[in-house]
DNA sequence: TCACCATACGGAACTGCGTTCCGTATAGCA
DNA sequence: TGCTATACGGAACGCAGTTCCGTATGGTGA
């Protein structure tokens, strides 16, 4: 965002760099609740030289997939202008997400974490996403697509909690949150 | 189940009840992750007493919620008997089995930890439910009231998995538990 | 009633993890 | 080249789960 006013030493900007790199790939390997130890190992740093960089577990992982969150933030306006019908651009979006989450080992259950040191994940999460799901919820709200006063910090809870234990083979993710996509439409609370 | 062949030592019985109702109240104050050693201090005994009565925190766990899993379980014939349609049977009975989760701190998230102490846990819920589940799911499936094809086992994840972080007041596990049913409905699939 | 021993107990000790702290090293600059 | 703000490494600490073993005792047969 906004450059140090006294730029970082060389080795500092190294380290960070390595830093992401090792826990880009420990992430992959054991998911996000990778050990510190272990991405201090890749990294070829100590473990204080993680904290220093980023104080708690949560920085790290949105350093890590910053670009990742930003990119399916910006997808949303993309989907409602392209779509056929504000729920389909809906749908779609939700895909993103879920595709996003589940290829990301544990993403699912740290982002619902109650531990302190993922409170800032979550807190990007909802900042970048929920406005963009509730841009989304509006139009398809407005064209009477789908139910009224629907919550998009709970859409976006809700699919979040479905994708957890999405490795698991007998637990399908996609479809379950399909499921609770349907059950946005309108006609559904006739019944 | 089946009586030991050797009847335990009274100090043992005593101290398994014990066990239980500390547990039961460090349960209520502190969630399902309350530290062994508070309820150890909780029932006066030592943390190995606990181990050797509960191998796996998920024993443990079971055993305190044993008769409201099986009173859940019963529910599930009662309802499809009384109710209405299939369809109506099934909301009630998931509205039963997510009044349970939410009421019980951190139960929900437990039942999908893949922690191993946890595994006895999932384990028991997975064997006693789904089969009730996938019964009405079958009724509703026969009546044509729901999608066919729908998997009890996925389903019952999923509510779990809705139920998660229940207690953040800015998500309402019930309502999309609800849009998740409404979801399930036939007609949905036209869309 | 007593002595024996299988059963059960208590809690210290061990393990593994996140996190903090501080003595040491060095990049950048004068 | 020497100085110092900056950054580093990893030992140490706290905490929770789990194991282990010396000690205590309930139940039983003499």
């Amino acid at each position: 965002m906004n450059e140090p006013a006294v730029p970082k030493r060389a080795d500092a900007r190294r380290n960070q760099s390595s830093l992401l790199d090792a826990a880009a790939a420990a992430f992959v390997a054991f998911g996000v609740d990778a050990p510190v130890r272990d991405i201090a190992v890749r990294a070829g740093v100590g473990v204080g030289t993680i904290y220093r960089h980023f104080p708690t577990r949560g920085d790290l992982v949105v350093a890590v997939y910053r670009h990742q969150v930003q990119a399916c933030a910006a997808a949303g306006p993309t989907l409602l202008a392209d779509g056929p019908t504000p729920h389909a651009a809906l749908a779609r979006w939700i895909d993103h997400f879920v595709d996003f989450l589940v290829t990301k080992h544990g993403l699912a259950e740290a982002i619902r974490s109650d531990e302190a040191g993922f409170q800032t994940l979550h807190a990007y999460f909802l900042d970048r996403l929920v406005p963009v799901c509730a841009a989304l919820l509006d139009a398809a709200a407005g064209a009477g697509e789908v139910k009224p006063d629907l919550d998009a910090l709970g859409l976006m809870f809700a699919v979040g909690n479905l994708c957890i234990g999405a490795s698991d083979p007998r637990y399908d993710a996609r479809a379950m949150v399909h499921l609770l996509i349907d059950g946005l439409l309108s006609h559904s609370e006739r019944f």
